[in-house]
DNA sequence: TATATATATGAACTATAATTCATTTTTTGC
DNA sequence: GCAAAAAATGAATTATAGTTCATATATATA
């Protein structure tokens, strides 16, 4: 006998599996998982690249481990709210709130888990945290529904209209411009609550506008 | 001088170049654009490899080609309504529905056109389709808030958001089964027609459900 | 310190799919 | 039919990025 794992190296293998983790997910916030390439990891984790291989064995595999745990981080925080307490119309709005404004906050990030192109593997991974996402919002819904808060729909269809539209105002083509978002995300956030409360049929109409005012063309809104 | 292009070879050029985009438009509806490669394409037009190149300067531009020609086709259908006659509620009702129906129907390339991952070139022709969506049903609320039909609201964020919510709901992890929506399609349009309608602030409210009923659990709707 | 084993290295290898280009075939006008 | 130009061919090349592996280094016991 002549050599056996020590705790002390255990602990280094732990700490450079960490920085390899730290290392893709740093890159990926930075610019997607298009830009965690295995040779960009390595330098960046001050590794070689076949040692990426004594811990990862496939770059899929490491990527899939970075999307868990970045996305498992935010499934967390709408679960703990959906479970929390308050009814379940206090708890949706609070749910569809947070998504949005962490979203708001860490596009980049929010871009990659939500809408980046990724191929096979990571869109597995991203149909699970959606799918968590739609049963959140489902569950709530249900009870919602059940307690009489809301109208009777289909909650999974329903659910899914809100996991798309929340991204979609936020992220990709039709989102507003990301300087925007830096000044006026929180009013962006604001119409998208209007829109998706109003849509599972939570808040009041609204009070019609008049008729376009004759002189400016503008709509009066009344109080 | 010994050549010079005849019609009959103009025509036969453009025969082929139309065979070329036939086949990858198949291919793309039967697999999106991942199942386009040149040697498939170039195989199902009857044509070598190196034909495609004197065509078409690359792949890209070739898929390109095909995004426009589909897209197009969808974009004018929306359009053609949105520029009807009827209240502007009324069209957007259409728009929507005509859009929501048609993803359903050709969900495949519904799928191509808006959620397949897709490299740089074509999301950038995704984006000016998505863009399109999004003014064509900006422009109707627009015109609804102006005519009193809706209440005042970020037009463009409401349009990304029901840009979001009908393929979300109908194309990929959310979505109900393909199986499922060749039933009852139908249904889970009117559902998605609800939400989104109700968001923009169009439906009444419908009438509260009452308490689950004691028995069966089931919540009771009143009409 | 010697030996055995584990761990790390990074240049070389590989797989995939787009692209090229020397060659062949087709077309046209004389 | 022949020469000139265009068009088509498809095997070979290229580009990219992931993966391997022979070699070197580090670690643990006797």
């Amino acid at each position: 006998m002549a050599y056996r794992r020590t705790d002390t190296v255990a602990a280094r293998l732990a700490d450079t599996r960490r920085h390899i983790l730290n290392a893709a997910r740093e890159l990926v916030a930075e610019g997607g998982f298009a830009a965690a390439q295995m040779t960009e990891v390595a330098r960046k984790a001050g590794v070689a690249t076949g040692t990426l291989y004594r811990y990862f064995p496939s770059k899929e595999e490491l990527c899939r481990q970075v999307f868990r745990e970045v996305s498992a981080r935010e499934m967390n925080v709408l679960a703990g709210i959906a479970q929390g307490p308050g009814t379940a119309a206090k708890r949706l709005e609070s749910v569809l709130r947070t998504f949005a404004s962490r979203a708001v906050r860490g596009r980049r990030l929010a871009f990659a888990l939500l809408a980046e192109p990724v191929d096979v593997g990571l869109a597995e991974e991203r149909a699970r945290f959606r799918r968590t996402h739609g049963e959140i919002f489902a569950g709530l819904l249900e009870e919602g529904i059940a307690a009489g808060d809301f109208p009777a729909r289909d909650v999974k269809v329903t659910a899914a209209c809100i996991a798309g539209a929340i991204p979609t105002a936020l992220i990709g083509p039709l989102a507003p411009e990301s300087h925007e978002l830096d000044e006026k995300g929180d009013k962006v956030v604001d119409e998208i609550m209007t829109f998706c409360l109003a849509g599972v049929g939570l808040l009041q109409p609204r009070i019609k506008v008049k008729a376009p005012d004759a002189r400016t063309g503008e709509p009066r809104i009344r109080a």
